[in-house]
DNA sequence: AAGAACTGACTGAGCGCTCGCTCAGGATGC
DNA sequence: GCATCCTGAGCGAGCGCTCAGTCAGTTCTT
């Protein structure tokens, strides 16, 4: 919810009515998420979005006021999704000494699950204005942070040998990109491997990462 | 030369003196990389395209016949320059002990040179015709091949432990991702690790991968 | 040698069309 | 009857691409 008021703030709208201005909304993102996944933010054109989200055009210019604004709303939902789940999965696992492979597990499967939503954000991030821009890469940034804050908790239970920060810092990164290395090929690794193969193998090999010779 | 014919018989042209195609084709792809950079590709018109290379848009249309033949040439130079970086890099590492740090060491290199184009190519790929687009994916395939070929000659040269051929293969892919994610994650690690020691550490988390626990 | 005929690269005005966005007017509810 | 929300025809800027025409250089003809 302060989500929301924040929102209100960054991309105004004609509309008074705060439960109205969510839900259509709600309406045009969803109609914009599986376009832009399908044609590309390019190749969508405004009438579709309205057409597809039960709007007239004028409507939708209600409730924003540029293209990039409904590009801006969808990489927020998309953002707001995947940490929710990824918070989810963490608060869920005990702490103990299983916790890496597991959470690891989770947020791979979260990848897998929305990799069109991912790969849309990789590959539109830079159509949107730099304020913008500047917010979704702070989303990862914030992203990341998660997984470097589960490596500490681990480093000072004793779980996890300790390496120098900025090491750790780099696994945390290491870690959420070959998460989304599975949604970027894809059209390769799935047909190689499972799902459920990518995981075991990746999660060894970080785990070599951690423990390691170095 | 090779590649030319390939190229000519991919993307037609109304001329025909094979050398003056080289020799424009240049032109236009090294207009167009800088303002693809720079503006996207939907963002730049071919006219814009054509005065920067110095000719008139008709002549344009004389060497390809679409805006998307201009990039798939964009594509095809940057991976052969990549291409040619690394096998270049591969050739001279004599093979021993430190061939792995010293490769991994050229690619990142590459990586942090090219990190426009390499960043360009993510982003847009999708742009592309299908058949195209397949080809481009198709060169990364072949890319991370030359790495996953110089793990098995160093395993088979008990330089390295053997590990599952699949593992040793995602090995092969991480290596290239995490060289790939130190162009799309620059704005933030650039900030915090110079290239030296961004390769340092990531060395030492791969040899942890190879030679880990596991 | 000189003109005629031809070739092929190059030019750029302009066609046809798309698309983001607006705004005057209509519907609805209180 | 006023505020709020919705409608969709229409505007106009911009874009990819075309094509009738130019011209330097080459080949053919006499």
């Amino acid at each position: 919810m302060e989500k929301d008021l924040s929102l209100l703030k960054d991309v105004p709208t004609q509309v008074k009515d705060p439960e109205l201005v969510k839900k259509r909304r709600r309406q045009i993102v969803d109609a914009a998420v599986e376009l832009f996944i399908r044609k590309g933010f390019h190749k969508t054109t405004t009438r579709e979005i309205a057409q597809k989200a039960g709007l007239s055009i004028g409507s939708v210019y209600e409730y924003v006021s540029t293209k990039e604004d409904v590009l801006y709303l969808v990489c927020d939902v998309i953002h707001a999704e995947a940490e929710r789940q990824i918070s989810e999965a963490l608060a869920r696992t005990a702490g103990g000494r299983e916790t890496l492979a597991e959470v690891i597990r989770e947020y791979f499967l979260v990848c897998d699950r929305m990799s069109d939503h991912i790969l849309l954000v990789y590959q539109e991030t830079q159509s949107l204005p730099s304020r913008w821009r500047k917010k979704v890469l702070e989303n990862e940034v914030r992203f990341t942070g998660l997984f470097k804050g589960m490596l500490e908790r681990l480093v000072t239970a004793g779980e996890v040998p300790a390496l120098e920060e900025r090491a750790l810092e780099l696994v945390a990164h290491n870690i959420t990109v070959l998460g989304h290395m599975w949604t970027f090929r894809r059209w390769f690794l799935r047909r190689h491997y499972s799902i459920d193969e990518y995981i075991t193998i990746q999660t060894a090999l970080i785990c070599g990462e951690l423990f390691g010779s170095k």
